[in-house]
DNA sequence: AATGAATGAGGCTTCATTCAT
DNA sequence: TATGAATGAAGCCTCATTCAT
């Protein structure tokens, strides 16, 4: 009977969402739970939101608000690589941080994926659109949309896969060097293939380290 | 519905399971469905298995026998850098080729990690394990247990991650390059660490005995 | 949403209340779409109203109020049995013209009869004392409340049941002669037990004064 | 747990249905009420019917069923004006002698119509079949359908009429007086016009007694 | 006086499971 | 042994109503 404005509400129950997401999947995240977690009658979730549909909806933002906010808050505004890398080590450590993100996320993009409205690509689109913005802006200057793609689409992976396997196994003492592992994995891939803007979208780099280096040299901003 | 022995139902069952999750989820893979799809009476389904629980075990089981079976079938018999870049490709290539199973892979794993059992594990644990062998046979001599290590948890962060990027996109035309994108990663974090440069992404090595020199001249097994 | 005064609000809610009735059935006729219906909050609703209830005691009041208006424009100021056919001819083209306040009378009449407070006997009673105020008017002086009581409810009886025949069917080209029939079935009964044999069904009364022998003799005002 | 025969408990669930209507209207005849009415839990009622509505087709047939057998075990087999008299006396009979099911047909009636489906026709389709059956039955040869039409629309005019009366009042005393003008009503029309068969479809009879007389006797079978 | 916010009760339906044969 | 029949628990959602302002 508190009278609590319907924004801060909204806000619980998604909060609660998430956290029940987390704890029992999509599957498990019934709306009594739900409701419960928030400490609010089940018709007041209903009340707050039309169905359960629309309450996920809303988480679906929420996340995509949670990936663009850890994205921002690592942008260390140092050239190409070291930005990459440090958003990468960002979201990879954030995963460690707080596992029933990665494990609500994971559930989400899955489910999400079945449901109608695209909901799944829509945390993906955001999370690229920052990325790719904090990389457009630590080139300082307009660069081959192309290698941007890539980038952005092996730290999605990279995040992603590293996300799933912390998932699974949650050893918080492999961590660490798991983290090294995948960024460094980033690194050298960078360190490869980073500045030659026509590299052949197939195969391996056939660039002569000499070529490499010059066409990084022109990439690393110095700012 | 002719009286079928259980035995025979037990396989159909588990197969009409694995269908049902990759077209609705682990949450719309309910008993009911289970059982119409394998044309079984729903009360047979707990004859044959103890629970839903119990079922989905042999569908864990199922899953880890696919996932062995795509990388026995896709070793060629190369180096290890070869050998693992064809491993890698060819998960890559199944789950293009199987986008229902890649999104019931995923379900899976997400639901078996909060389930007794660690059945999600156990998968993980068992594509390693055929991975590891697979790797060491390539080297043809016992190697150092670290950096397989680092190199099949690689293969699953990057298979992981693009199997989730593609659940979400399954955009067609673009999965070839990132098909070819990833193993290229993969390349060059094995060039990098393993000493390999050169090596081009697809067929067997055509690495010069002078280049693999380094680190890898202790790995690349030449066969 | 202007603030607009409680006594405004009830007439606009009560005519919400008929039309969602009309379209949604009594069922259908939520609260919370009377109120929308109305343009009004739904709290306003029950500041109005104490209870749903009683808000449909209104609206019986307005149905019955429908009625008596319906029956008063039909009045021909004719003779007897002219002037009962005209009403049972108006009432039975209201119905043709306003398909869902047909819908919606049964309904309520339905509805009201489980209802503690007799409503639907109220809309009855008085639709019969409308009928019965202008058939005495009509014979020009006090009659025989039998007769008089047995032509009302046949009427009513003639006219329900083309309201629920109506109401199943809606078949337009079919009305047209259904009213006919029906009108025409008043008018044998009345001929044969009033007296009037051959007037029309329709228009002004042409009998003459010798063929209006009998009981009419004393019934039909020459006016 | 009684070990009961599906069919049974379907009949038996129906029933209670027609029952809950009768009582709390289509409104108030839930699924929770029709199945305690009928004793069983409520999950067996989703077991015996798949959902409301197909319970509610059932209740439809049962209806129409009710109906073929009233009219059926009311014809007295003479001619035709008895016959139909018979059949509209047996008729109200029957909806004086089971209150409850007068209530539940209109309110079926009335709500069928709003569903998918057209069951509401389907009920009264089948009752003018069954009438037609037995009044050409009793004509003893094949009849204008025109006047056969006219016939059975008076006679479902007439019995919803008067039903819709007796749901509202319920005035025992008064039921069988109303029984006998109800009747004579269409014992009039039928002495004024049956047997016309070039009569035309509009307007009251302008027919001679002596030409109404000489086509009735072509009408009335002697059998 | 008027209304956003909130809610207990109950709506229909589906679930995994067990019973009785 | 197999399987139709049956069911308690729980799913999401909407209802009329009341509370607090």
């Amino acid at each position: 009977m508190a009278r609590i404005p319907a924004a801060e509400r909204r806000a619980e129950l998604v909060a609660a969402a998430v956290r029940m997401i987390a704890a029992h999947g999509v599957e498990g995240a019934t709306t009594r739970r739900i409701a419960q977690e928030a400490n609010a009658p089940l018709a007041t979730l209903h009340y707050c939101f039309a169905s359960k549909e629309v309450l996920f909806a809303a988480v679906f933002e929420h996340v995509a608000g949670l990936y663009r906010e850890v994205l921002t808050r690592n942008d260390v505004h140092g050239d190409v690589p070291t930005t990459a890398g440090a958003l990468l080590r960002g979201l990879l450590e954030w995963y460690v941080a707080n596992p029933e993100f990665g494990a609500a996320t994971v559930e989400l993009i899955s489910w999400g994926q079945r449901q109608e409205g695209r909901q799944a690509e829509m945390v993906y689109n955001e999370a690229f659109a920052t990325m790719r913005a904090i990389l457009e802006t630590a080139a300082g200057r307009p660069v081959d949309a192309a290698i941007i793609e890539e980038l952005t689409y092996m730290m999605s992976v990279l995040s992603d896969g590293f996300a799933l396997n912390w998932l699974v196994f949650t050893n918080r003492t492999a961590a660490e060097p798991q983290i090294e592992l995948t960024v460094g994995v980033l690194d050298a891939w960078m360190a490869t293939n980073l500045g030659d803007v026509s590299r052949p979208a197939r195969g391996a780099s056939t660039v002569s380290p000499a070529e490499t280096s010059r066409s990084l040299a022109s990439w690393v901003s110095v700012q």
